[in-house]
DNA sequence: TCGCCAAACTGGTCTATACCAGACGAGTGA
DNA sequence: TCACTCGTCTGGTATAGACCAGTTTGGCGA
């Protein structure tokens, strides 16, 4: 611990070339959304092997400083997202006010039942109607984040039939008149696993952030359950109170 | 994808030994805290070696279900702590509410000065007075975060010398009359690098979240700023909204 | 009995290599 | 011109070792 000098010395070789790579990252030398040197040229000009370089990168990735595109390279993450999940709220609206694109696809709209699980989340009871609804959304390209709704159809009655590629939000306030109120709100860090990543098109395992948020309107009544996928190194949250 | 059958056939080998290791701990054969066999053993067990051993382990790490303990071995991660970053609460009644033991270590009072980065987070100027506060915190004897308190002694005179082993916001409610207001928030999955990662005891890279709080009191003072790194595995952040 | 030390064990780091599967681009043929 | 094919590039997975640095434990000696 001691002799650890400039980087060099006890420091193992892995995190060393994490260091050079953060470095290079930092300076400028690589912007965003640039790809790295392949795994075999960075292990070259390190004088390693590829086990080592991918230890490296696998620790800037933890980081959230480079991302991995499936058999394509490695590429310098550009700055996250904020994001406000206790606000009502437009993703389009608030990626395009941060300067970046986004893009929205709907994979899945369909109506089916509750589960046992959705019962315990939304106070409906097992069997009730529900309008599910699978989304993917991109930011610059980057498909950063999958949801899955669940809309009461009771409440919002022919909410199906809608289009789903623009704002869910706009589409509950301007066509029902619903305003969200209540809302129950849980996250914690884990990796994705199979439906998500691979809808994600990232390894499984990859580090996600999973995020729920349970809507009531004005009234109490259950509006919409919305369970969120999204890359680690995506986002960063931002909450005002009071 | 399609010839994957329970689990044998297409599937990476390491993804396959990941499936019964969870498999294991699902079924309550492991509970939590206790070990996992060693790699080369589970190695042996699998038929396969330490490195794809070890990206099975690493794959129900990032998953949050393992965690490891320095050279000891890998141990079934406890349920996560249900944590609300936006009400005043102290960390002892919430874990022991929870049915688990907290301690806490204070690593370090010092008080310094507000540098650029401060600043630009408290609203202070630079230069201005202020007390920093290390601490470490553990719940069944693991620890779990580190955390950097910025107080400010212009509101909060005499801070310094009071013992922070026990509840901060206690010690602010009661004996400065302290009502926090207006906090806000960030929060987002990084990896724990260097002054982090060796306060808790593990290796650089271990996934965290990074969670900053900057709280005022009913007249809009800045009171504290805290930054804290949590083990990605320990927590569940709640929040309510209206 | 108690303290200490050494052996056995743990994960941590690293080398060298191999083959596979998907992405991509250059070139070929219609 | 355009669609397709095929080689070359990428990362993904896997083997088979090696040595190092802490932890743990059991036994030995005082």
């Amino acid at each position: 611990m001691q002799e650890r000098v400039n980087g060099e010395g006890a420091a193992p070789l892995y995190l060393r070339v994490r260091d050079q790579l953060a470095n290079q990252i930092e300076r400028g030398l690589l912007s965003p959304n640039t790809r790295l040197p392949s795994e075999r040229i960075l292990a070259e000009e390190h004088g390693t092997t590829r086990v080592t370089t991918r230890l490296a990168l696998a620790q800037l990735e933890a980081e959230g400083r480079i991302y991995r595109s499936n058999r394509r390279g490695w590429f310098v993450s550009p700055p996250r997202l904020v994001y406000n999940p206790t606000q009502d709220y437009s993703f389009s609206d608030n990626v395009t006010s941060q300067g970046r694109t986004p893009a929205t696809e709907t994979l899945e709209v369909t109506a089916t039942e509750i589960s046992a699980w959705l019962a315990a989340n939304t106070g409906l009871a097992i069997g009730d109607p529900i309008v599910r609804l699978r989304r993917r959304r991109q930011i610059d390209g980057r498909s950063v984040l999958v949801e899955n709704i669940y809309l009461n159809p009771t409440r919002l009655p022919g909410i199906e039939s809608y289009d789903f590629n623009c704002s869910l939000w706009k589409l509950l306030k301007e066509r029902y008149g619903v305003e969200l109120r209540g809302k129950r709100i849980e996250m914690f860090p884990t990796a994705l696993v199979d439906p998500q990543a691979e809808a994600l098109g990232v390894n499984a395992g990859t580090a996600g952030l999973y995020v729920t948020r349970c809507s009531h309107d004005a009234d109490g009544c259950f509006v919409e359950f919305d369970e969120e996928f999204w890359l680690h190194d995506t986002l960063s949250i931002q909450v005002e109170v009071n």
